[in-house]
DNA sequence: GTTTGCATGTAAAATGTTACATGATTAC
DNA sequence: GTAATCATGTAACATTTTACATGCAAAC
């Protein structure tokens, strides 16, 4: 993608209402936005490092109850401001879609070509599967008028990802006839 | 994404049928695929020699009428069998799509926050047009019947693209009523 | 004549992945 | 007891981006 550091924006804004530790946005990126940018939590503890080094975040580090040790990361003011700057900006670059399968389709010239068949059946499982628990992710996060009008952002973007993904499963029906 | 070096097996799928110069590689990248996988030049040249050095192709340069050095690249039937193993594999794992604009509203999370308006506004113009000019291009690709029978997949993928791109601009625009 | 396109590359820096490394806790 | 989860990190490698670098041809 067109990058200019996507994590870093990503981790201040899921440090923007609480501290975590790196264990807790490794976490996050595994569930919550793994379908918005994923990252190892080796490259999240290394981006952590750089972002306190750079004033955006401060940490401390404390052993807890059962001894395990944690790091705390807390935005500071510095790094709220580069966030909400970040926000602000008008995003005018589309990302371009790195779909494995589409790419492999793209290279099948012929139309009676026998792969055809086969990838879009595993595909339409593969996505099928998806929409479903996106569904469901719909129904637990936002059962609620309030959830919704408190996770708004949120809401629109799982309704996008919804609609993408009936969109996606529908275009593979088509061909599956 | 999750990556196996996509780019050696766009490059040698994209040198299936005639030989090319990176030069035309890389104008490809920047009209036909550039969707799918972008790359560089700088990539690009870099990518060809490393296919060379494993036998994947072969290079031949020569000086053409108008004194300009080319070198054109011609996949070899190693090249051909590690292609053709790729596209036979099955894809299992869904692509994360870097979304900027998607990832910004998940961190707006009041439903009346001002910046979304400008935001949604901004993006529907982008993503109008894109799926304008997707929609020309089908146009101009697939007049035909026989156009249709010998390109398959970029037909299917493009549906896919003007489908998706139309799913996208609904969605925006239920939010700006 | 000046900009755009053709044509090819190198170097440095940033970003991302995979593997290596450790150690405690919890669930089965 | 052993596998999974919690928790944090480093090292090596691969990939990608940005910048530097050159030179000819064609269009305006």
């Amino acid at each position: 993608m067109a990058q200019k550091n996507m994590l870093q924006y990503i981790i201040l804004g899921l440090l923007e209402n609480e501290k975590k530790t790196g264990y807790d946005l490794k976490r996050l990126f595994e569930t919550e936005i793994g379908e918005l940018g994923a990252a190892k939590h080796s490259q999240i503890y290394l981006e952590l490092k750089h972002l306190e080094t750079q004033g955006y975040i401060t940490s401390e580090t404390a052993l807890y109850i059962n001894k395990l040790e944690k790091t705390y990361y807390t935005i500071t003011e510095k790094g709220k401001e580069l966030f909400t700057e970040w926000l602000k900006l008008p995003t005018d670059t589309l990302p371009s879609i790195k779909d494995e399968f589409v790419l492999k389709l793209y290279f099948i010239r012929n139309k009676d070509d026998e792969r055809i068949h086969d990838m879009l059946l595993k595909q339409y499982s593969l996505r099928a599967s998806k929409l479903a628990h996106l569904q469901e992710r719909k129904v637990q996060l936002f059962s609620s008028e309030e959830e919704i009008r408190n996770n708004y952002g949120h809401f629109m973007i799982l309704n996008l990802a919804i609609e993408r993904e009936t969109t996606y499963v529908s275009w593979l029906g088509q061909y599956l006839n």
